[in-house]
DNA sequence: CAGCATCCCGTGTGATACTG
DNA sequence: CAGTATCACACGGGATGCTG
């Protein structure tokens, strides 16, 4: 087993210990769209409208929602460009890149085992 | 960009659909407490008292629903000994063993990356 | 020991309509 | 176009007490 958290931890299966921090990025990682919004931008810049299009079913609203905390945690940027009409574009940051791969490597993971889940 | 679904997409970016079954399973991973369950049964059989010390601050009730979901979705096994005092032992079924790897390497990252994350 | 029962609450999510 | 406003709701999560 690998250690998440370096600091404080000595018994190893405290690792899952309530103040681990690794559990603020469990819990920002780990709802509906976080995941898939980061996949998503994988390829460079994406506009909202493109975003939503390609988040198929999520609405504006938590769009937004979703954006804005990956913004706040430093996984995204948000450039604006005062044009007409608006252009709004997402792009990953490179702390959102270097996430990125593990969460392909899950969804991969996925992919690859879809057939044995109930 | 990695393929997830590969039933019926064809358009790289429709692997975010709705429909896409990998949200199941990023529903199911994507709860305060699953993947954290996973990892701390990754070295082998743990009993639900020894589970709950482990993820410290998890109430019964919640981790009873965390065990129900993994265990109906095949991810974890739960063995009843009829001892006195009662046993019951919890752990990862061979689909279980296979998730925790890129679960690690999540938890690898974020091990990795904490000082970067605001 | 390993849970279930019960009550409660916050919030993530959603649908729809509207605006700068 | 890129959101915001509003309302509504299910569900995850928590606290406490009880049981086979």
């Amino acid at each position: 087993m690998t250690v998440i958290c370096s600091t404080g931890v000595h018994d190893k299966h405290d690792v899952y210990a309530l103040q681990c921090p690794c559990r603020d990025v469990l819990d920002l990682l780990a709802n509906k769209w976080a995941a898939l919004a980061i996949g998503a931008l994988e390829d460079g810049p994406v506009r909202f409208g493109e975003l939503q299009r390609r988040l198929q079913g999520i609405s504006p609203k938590v769009l937004t929602n979703t954006l804005r905390r990956l913004e706040d945690s430093g996984f995204i940027n948000r450039e604006i460009y005062a044009e007409v009409p608006l252009r709004v574009e997402y792009s990953l940051t490179d702390l959102g890149h270097s996430v990125s791969a593990p969460l392909s490597g899950l969804r991969s993971w996925v992919e690859a085992h879809l057939h044995e889940i109930s």
